[in-house]
RNA sequence: CGGGGAGUAGCGCAGCCUGGUAGCGCACCUGGUUUGGGACCAGGGGGUCGAAGGUUCGAAUCCUUUCUCCCCGACCA
């Protein structure tokens, strides 16, 4: 991708409107765009990211044995009406009349829908357990949508619901969630604090929020500091599970279970859910399955939530600094920039453009930057928009034989000779 | 939904108190000069001041209504 072709509509001054740190740098770097309250345009860079992200997601549910199907948005009432959610769910639900006089809701969650499927075809208890998944938007008329992309009103979120014979079977699927999930987060290089979590308006009884670790998160978390050194090729979720981790009100200085010095106090912001309930909605929109013994019996189901959109706020609230976003690589909207510092230049443009060329065949998410602006500009938006690698080509180290290599994870500058150029991104790429 | 704040050029703001027909910085356009950290000089384009109504000879400015957006709280991926 060249710079020059891309629509990437950085600013210096974030709108007023605009609060916390990764609202304010999404509109800088020109990722996203306002359109009322609580709902996004995705532009260009924001949506590489989220799909990114999306995809992360999506790889580890189909590792762990989850079937990707897609629901609808727009759902009848119908079978809100049969689960008894139609009243329950409020103002927060947006309903629309379709102009048959029909009454419709854009869907807040897929409980009803999925289940509704899972009634039409699965009869028996040889097809269980059975594990479905959908990346959608969700739309949740929020009393008050705010932080962005954060807590939106529209938002893309993955989730998934689980059928098993039994409750022991369920929470089979429970775990493989869990683990799955930290497995997912660790991924996109942000430290997952699992926490015993209340059960809510989906109801049930057994839940797990999943809260990510970062300077600006809004909740604040007292946890067992072993939960911050999981490895992920080892991961073990009953021992996970007993940790210690509780929010700020949950807190009780007196009635804490582990040692002062294995306490950690952090800030988080939760970026997933799990739910196990049973038989709560099997019931009431008979998903029925036959036993071995040809007995028709509900399904257990347990659902499952990442907020896609806004893991994309908090990967930023957990990775910037003063001069803008710092990518973890796997998340990273391009793995590296190519920085022309004066195009135009026949020893820039010859060297930019051979890079360029070399890195793309090697399947490199790269982004030229040949842009006519001024050095200072190209230098702050590369820094702003947070490319992990960035090559800097200029005529001044080219004629002494180097390349300036910027890496803005922790912001060291190399000169590197230009024969080893190649060599050393390919390495530091595939660390 | 309770409390608070803001709408003036694409963005950030001043002007409002004390009414006289709109200004600054950035961005944008043209020409030139620059080129290792958000360049410089010169010229230029762009706003019926959120909307409606009222007061007045005259309203961005005063009054009323309304819409939108933001912040704090209660609630959530």
């Amino acid at each position: 991708m060249r710079y020059s072709n891309f629509f990437i509509p950085t600013v210096k001054n974030a709108p007023n409107d605009a609060e916390i740190i990764s609202h304010k740098l999404m509109i800088r770097a020109g990722m996203i765009k306002q359109s009322s309250a609580g709902i996004y345009s995705w532009l260009p860079l924001g949506l590489r990211v989220l799909k990114k992200i999306e995809q992360i997601v999506r790889e580890e549910q189909d590792k762990a044995g989850a079937n990707e199907l897609l629901m609808p948005t727009i759902q009848s009432a119908d079978l809100w009406i049969k689960s008894g959610r139609y009243n329950d769910y409020g103002k927060e639900m947006l309903r629309i009349t379709d102009r048959g006089g029909r009454e419709m809701l854009y869907g807040p969650t897929n409980e009803e829908l999925v289940t509704d499927i899972f009634q039409s075809y699965v009869k028996s208890y040889k097809d269980l357990p059975l594990n479905l998944y959908h990346i959608q938007w969700k739309f949740r008329d929020e009393v008050r949508p705010r932080f962005g992309v954060m807590r939106g009103r529209e938002f893309l979120m993955k989730d998934n619901y689980s059928f098993d014979l039994n409750e022991e079977e369920a929470k089979k699927s429970y775990n493989k969630m869990f683990k799955s999930y930290i497995k997912t987060f660790l991924r996109m290089g942000l430290t997952p604090i699992s926490l015993r979590a209340e059960t809510g308006p989906i109801g049930g009884s057994l839940s797990h929020e999943f809260q990510i670790l970062a300077k600006t998160g809004e909740s604040k978390l007292y946890y067992d500091k072993e939960l911050e050194n999981v490895d992920p090729e080892n991961i073990d979720t009953k021992e996970l599970q007993t940790y210690y981790a509780a929010v700020d009100d949950q807190h009780d200085e007196k009635k804490c279970p582990i040692k002062k010095e294995n306490l950690k106090i952090s800030k988080g912001i939760e970026v997933g859910h799990i739910f196990y309930f049973g038989t709560k909605y099997s019931e009431k929109l008979e998903a029925y399955v036959q036993d071995a013994k040809g007995k028709n019996i509900p399904v257990h189901m347990g659902s499952y939530g990442i907020g896609i959109s806004r893991l994309v706020g908090a990967v930023i609230e957990a990775y910037h600094d003063d001069k803008g976003i710092k990518w973890p690589l796997s998340v990273a909207p391009f793995s590296l920039s190519i920085i022309n510092l004066m195009p135009d230049d026949h020893d820039c443009d010859t060297k930019s453009e051979e890079y360029y060329e070399f890195f793309m065949n090697k399947n490199i998410e790269v982004i030229l930057d040949d842009r006519n602006c001024s050095i200072g500009k190209k230098l702050s938006d590369n820094d702003l928009i947070g490319i992990p690698f960035q090559l800097i080509v200029g005529k001044r180290d080219l004629n002494e034989g180097f390349i300036e290599f910027k890496n803005r994870l922790n912001d060291q500058n190399t000169k590197i000779p230009l024969d080893k150029v190649k060599e050393h991104l390919l390495l530091e790429l595939n660390k």
